[in-house]
DNA sequence: CAAACCTGTGAGAAAAAGTGACATATCCCA
DNA sequence: TGGGATATGTCACTTTTTCTCACAGGTTTG
């Protein structure tokens, strides 16, 4: 067996059991201090001694006394590791402190965030939230951003790790203000082929996808009016301009509340709602968020 | 699985494994820094990004690139780890250059070390051997001594560290200028009972041990002049006063040189020469010693 | 003088770190 | 533009280190 050489360092762990027991006097206390046994802490002792070739201890009655080498260690060590547990303190503190950057589409952002996010801020206020909203196409990847909410279908990209949330829903929705809406309620999915489809041109095979769903044939649909965003083609809907096409979750208040009607319900698509976090960074507050998201979605008012 | 708490500090070997891919800002060249795999750095640093609960590193192209906080650590590792580094540099520096103190009695000293002592310091030079001639009773646990030569026969105490050396052989010699040598040469053993016998105080049983071996009565030996120690009762016997009992190792040297005469050889004790070190000290110097007496006394002319 | 403490040591168990192989991404140059 | 060289990340498995438990001295205390 061969020692470092005299330019390298011993062995940090044994320095670190060293620095306990040189301080507090005691083999049985640094352990108790250390969580481990007594014997532990001895045998980091030894080897530290046989790397250094010197005792750093003398046994004096039943207890040990620190020798000339052993006092010069000692506080040599105090001194590397109180600087080393100051500038982790910071480090963790500073990444504590860090806001928690989500970003998350417009529409999801003002239709089902926004008026849950007082809740959020009250039950995890350690994690300060800060929301984006993106009007384009969402990066999960961008710098800063430390969590993305995506509708989108698997499989997910190695690099990413994604707690998902839900299954999205889609359907057709229209408010009780719409022309047509009395008569539309009474009648088969099948009457929405007359009607001029209020979509998206992010989403543009969205109503392709829910007829095919329905059983129907997409191209008998007639697109009416589009929309650059999904944002803008709700607040059409909600001002009874037309039929829109919209994920459940994004409607859901304006359901209960009676601005929106479904009458003929959701259908799943392959999309699901995620929490997208770059999987080299630290999950512990995504996990947390992904916890309550998934809490507050399994709610009927969801 | 738990984290520390704020207060301790991450894994020391984590934060080693960082300090030199932060230093080389490259995983790869650390793990030859430190002969290990890349794997076992890369790993070493995701545990201490997972500790700190932050990114301590960017992807940058094919390389890495410290973040923030990664700078931040880097520094404090850099200061502590080179204030260990220096103060363990110190320590060992002080403990190979402190000298080795040899204690051993006077008549080995005097009869065989002396006459070596020059090829020892040649060929051991950085042992800086200082040696402690003892009168009366060594003792192998006195502070600041390195190691005892001593005699003795097992078994061994157990907080000693006993490198046995050679077994102890003692044998009748006298001086050629002795009034019976002449005579005494040419008879058995045997014709020892009618001499004046030399002996010393502190092996007052070394005449009988030596008659029992040769299976002659103890009772019949005639105690003649004694010597307080050893090395006066080797004197005596070269200045031709008598025949003594001697340890060959000491008197191997006048044998050679025909200074004394042995006729009956010499016959194996229980005792034991030994190198005696205190076991919880350093061992390194000590095996290097007890190796080179070893060979020593392994030579013919021993 | 026994009881309470403390440290040291051994064998075996538990935990940590390292390895080797593979996957993936980037750079560079033909 | 694509293939080779270079870098990092990850995983299952192995090796090494560390810890524990139990016991063996030795010292202090009531």
């Amino acid at each position: 067996m061969t020692y470092p050489m005299a330019r390298d360092l011993p062995s940090l762990n044994a320095l670190k059991a060293f620095e306990v027991a040189a301080r507090l006097e005691s083999v049985s206390q640094a352990a108790d201090e250390l969580h481990v046994t007594h014997g532990a802490v001895s045998r980091q002792i030894r080897q530290l001694e046989d790397e250094l070739g010197v005792a750093l201890f003398d046994k004096v009655g039943r207890g040990i006394q620190a020798t000339a080498a052993g006092r010069q260690l000692r506080d040599a060590c105090r001194d590397a590791f109180s600087g080393l547990r100051e500038v982790c303190a910071d480090i963790r503190q500073a990444q504590q402190q860090a806001p928690f950057l989500l970003a998350c589409p417009g529409s999801l952002l003002a239709r089902w965030f926004i008026p849950r996010l007082d809740r959020l801020n009250a039950e995890l206020p350690e994690l300060n939230l800060h929301l984006s909203a993106s009007e384009g196409e969402l990066d999960p990847r961008r710098a800063g951003v430390s969590a993305t909410l995506l509708f989108a279908a698997p499989p997910w990209p190695a690099d990413m790790q994604v707690y998902p949330l839900r299954q999205e829903r889609i359907g057709p929705v229209f408010s009780p203000r719409y022309a047509g809406a009395a008569r539309l309620q009474e009648q088969p999915a099948k009457a929405l082929l007359n009607e001029s489809l209020l979509h998206t041109q992010s989403r543009a095979q969205a109503w392709s996808d829910w007829a095919r769903l329905q059983q129907l044939d997409p191209a008998q649909l007639k697109q009416g009016q589009g929309f650059e965003h999904l944002y803008y083609l709700l607040e059409a809907a909600l001002s009874g301009l037309g039929v829109a096409i919209a994920p459940q979750l994004l409607v859901a208040d304006d359901l209960a509340t009676g601005r929106l009607l479904a009458p003929w319900g959701f259908v799943e698509t392959q999309h699901q709602l995620g929490l997208w976090v770059p999987a080299r960074q630290p999950q512990a507050a995504a996990q947390q968020l992904a916890d309550w998201l998934t809490t507050q979605m399994q709610e009927p008012s969801a």
